[in-house]
DNA sequence: TAGCAACTTGAATCTACCG
DNA sequence: CCGGTAGATTCAAGTTGCT
């Protein structure tokens, strides 16, 4: 099997090729795939009563392909047909459990960027699921992979400790949740929270809620997803040297982030101009990567 | 039919009586019901496997008490057992599609002052689902009440763009959306389809994605949601002398809310504390109210 | 004063093993 | 092989001090 490889097809047939795509070989399958469109001409464009009977035998593969422990995210969000939500997206997730995949969580996207809403009925549409499935429970996850530095905050309140941070402060409700300041002394990471500044802006992220911006450099292609999104993913469900395998790859976006992470990529894509500017896009990364002299 | 009064009483009956809840007497219905839980001691403490059958009577009743051009909110989370995520939130959307309902919207509450934290295979839970259903295409929904001024939306939005990037992005693009915003960038004004324009001003319409933080005076109730969310919908899908049903009281948040906008109130609360509380509740805010001169 | 910034630990459930 | 039990695993509708 030839790892680092971008593949101009239809993943309903290419997948199937066992020595292209071997089982049990990748540990992270990432993708966006297209939506459900009532409009043909749109990238994709399965129909929306299609869409779980047109995935199903994709998944079926990505499942023999990913390794036992590995993760299976899927960014997705249903339309709106003549005022109502499609139920294609909810009908997959169950599909999907029936095909023997767990149904582990649901990220939030946020899209701190959406395009303005248009439609009497209905405000912009700025948020989108990111669905993660597993093949068994016991996947694997680096948690700590995703931490970040703990805030200036940090410096002054340990200055001044109050007896009461000393003591742990146990919530009204029965849930026996509590927090204990004094625990978090000399504490140099810690879990994602709310605000994360990174290169002087400014990123939410509490735990399953995740905001970035879109992209802004969208390549013709009407779906790009900003580097920070399959980056966090990657991180947090693979190690270096690991493989990454995007179906749908478009522009390249998760192939990208696997390079500049040191990760292997797989990727299939069916419109030739898109997979030709995926290859020349992790071209240029891999040569940034070089020159700025970057081992992550 | 009595309005501004709170029923001590189980919904799945007390809302069969069709002189307290007369047909098609209710403008919105907004409720947070227990969810599923595998803990008895927590509020509720239905079975995730018996959800979706207890809720779909209640549902019929409910259909039958709203306006046909009324609204029904409905906030709600799974849960996660034996690492996996519960089914039953997307099951009863079905179902409800079923039994007549229209699934106009999926709003994302992002509860932005949540806990970080983690297990080993799961992030603390920061963000819950708000449904919209509706009995009709036409329903009520007064944009105009929720507006957020243009120069809000600008600003956020180009904090990390320059505006020329944003106009070669968007040109790049096929999509007419695009054109739009390259538009607005140039005359500072937007088509009026993207932006309400109220007694001269420009506002945005909003996002699908709330942020409010959860209530931190529990009232001895473990799931008081904070007045924000009730405010918000009802200034969405209501008038003043509307009126608002909450089948699932607790502590009267919805009431309270209604009140403070001049709206009439339904409730049903079975834990006869609880109601005790929320009409107690309700009446200071009605004092509170009257004090203050407010005319809202 | 408003906003920010941070996990813990008990209990229910699951599983593996033993009688 | 089945059922019961002990040990392991999993999950949680949160607040509040400080600047």
């Amino acid at each position: 099997m030839q790892l680092d490889r971008i593949y101009t097809g239809d993943s309903a047939n290419i997948l199937r090729n066992k020595e292209r795509f071997r089982s049990g070989s990748v540990d992270l399958i990432i993708t966006s795939p297209p939506y459900g469109h009532k409009r043909k001409h749109v990238y994709g464009g399965i129909r929306p009563k299609n869409y779980v009977s047109w995935f199903l035998p994709i998944a079926e593969q990505l499942k023999r392909i990913l390794k036992p422990t590995g993760s299976f995210i899927l960014n997705i969000k249903e339309g709106a047909t003549n005022c109502e939500r499609e139920t294609y997206v909810i009908e997959l997730v169950l599909a999907l459990r029936d095909q023997g995949w767990l149904w582990i969580e649901e990220f939030c996207w946020y899209k701190k960027n959406s395009f303005p809403g248009k439609w009497r009925h209905r405000f912009r549409d700025s948020w989108e699921r990111c669905y993660h499935f597993a093949r068994q429970k016991d996947f694997r996850m680096y948690q700590d992979a995703v931490k970040v530095p703990i805030g200036d905050w940090s410096n002054e309140r340990f200055r001044s400790m109050s007896q009461k941070d000393y003591i742990r402060n146990v919530s009204g409700t029965n849930s026996k949740m509590g927090r204990n300041v004094a625990n978090w002394l000399g504490r140099k990471k810690v879990y994602p929270h709310n605000v994360v500044v990174f290169e002087k802006e400014h990123y939410e992220r509490p735990p399953n809620v995740l905001r970035f911006s879109t992209s802004c450099k969208n390549y013709n292609h009407s779906a790009v997803f900003p580097l920070e999104l399959p980056t966090w993913f990657i991180k947090l469900f693979t190690r270096s040297g690991n493989v990454v395998l995007d179906p749908f790859m478009g522009v390249g976006s998760t192939a990208i982030a696997a390079t500049l992470l040191n990760r292997s990529y797989l990727g299939v894509e069916i419109v030739p101009e898109y997979a030709q500017a995926a290859r020349r896009r992790v071209g240029e990364a891999r040569q940034l990567k070089k020159d700025s002299g970057i081992i992550a």
